[in-house]
DNA sequence: CCCGTGATTTAT
DNA sequence: TAAATCACGGGG
C-alpha cells in the first residue's frame, strides 16, 4: 500500500524537503491514467534572502502568489513565452520557500509522455529538465496553488521512509541563475547519480 | 552556437 | 509606455 507524503513532510526547512523528495515518485493524473516518475533532481529556493529566488526581497505578485501558501502547495511558473516549471513549497505559510522538480525517471505512462513530447527520441529525453518534465506530465498553471497532499491530480508517493544518504546525494550549484551573484554558487542543486537528470 | 516566444519586471 | 529579462529546450 503506498501511501502519499502529508503535509509534515513538506513542512520542514527546504534543504531537507529537496533532498527527501530524491527517490519519491512524482504522480500526475490525466483522465483516469497515470503519469508518474521517481525524482532523482531537484533544487531549493530559499525565499526573501535568496537573489535566485521568485520571492526574493519578499516580492508577491500574481504570478508567484502560491509560494506563499502552506508547505505542500504547488507553485508552477511561465517562462521564456513556451516553458512551465513546477515546485512544491516547503515550510509553513507565508515563507515564500520552495523546492524545483528538476528531474525524474520516468516509470509509468511512457507512451503518452512521447505523445506529448515529439522531440523525445530516448526514455532519457523525456523528463530531464523541469520544462520537459511539466511538457510530459501535463503540469501547466491549471495546477498552480494544487495541494499536493489531497490533489487527485498531482501529488508525491512515498517510496523510501527516509531521505537518502549524504554519501548517495551529489550536491551542485543551481542552473540558470548565473544572474544571482553569491547565490548562483551555494550547493543547493540535489541530484542522484542516475541517467535521468538535466544534462545542464 | 543561437533562437523562439510571451508574461513579467524594470526602466524611462 | 517601452525595453529588458527569464529557475529552458531544441536545432545547427
Amino acid at each position: 500500500m503506498t501511501r502519499r507524503l502529508c503535509r509534515s513532510f513538506y513542512q520542514r526547512p527546504v534543504i531537507r524537503v529537496a533532498r527527501g523528495l530524491l527517490g519519491q515518485r512524482l504522480v500526475r493524473v490525466v483522465d483516469g491514467r497515470r503519469l508518474a516518475g521517481i525524482i532523482v533532481e531537484t533544487e531549493a529556493y530559499l525565499g526573501l534572502p535568496d537573489k535566485a529566488a521568485h520571492t526574493y526581497t519578499g516580492r508577491r505578485t500574481a504570478r508567484n502568489a502560491s509560494m506563499w501558501l502552506d508547505g505542500g502547495h504547488a507553485y508552477v511558473y511561465f517562462t521564456y513565452g513556451m516553458h512551465h516549471c513546477l515546485n512544491v513549497v516547503a515550510g509553513l505559510a507565508e515563507d515564500p520557500v520552495a523546492v524545483l522538480i528538476r528531474a525524474i525517471e520516468p516509470h509509468e505512462g511512457l507512451s503518452a509522455m512521447y505523445a506529448r513530447r515529439p522531440a523525445a527520441r530516448c526514455d532519457t529525453d523525456l523528463c530531464s529538465g523541469p520544462a520537459k518534465l511539466c511538457q510530459a506530465m501535463q503540469i501547466n498553471r491549471n495546477l498552480d496553488g494544487e495541494d499536493m497532499t489531497t490533489s487527485k491530480r498531482l501529488f508525491v508517493e512515498q517510496c523510501r521512509a527516509r531521505a537518502y544518504p549524504s554519501r548517495d546525494i551529489h550536491v551542485g550549484p543551481r542552473i540558470g541563475v548565473a544572474y544571482a551573484g553569491q547565490w548562483a554558487a551555494k550547493p543547493l542543486r540535489f541530484y542522484l547519480d542516475n541517467p535521468h537528470i538535466s544534462t545542464a
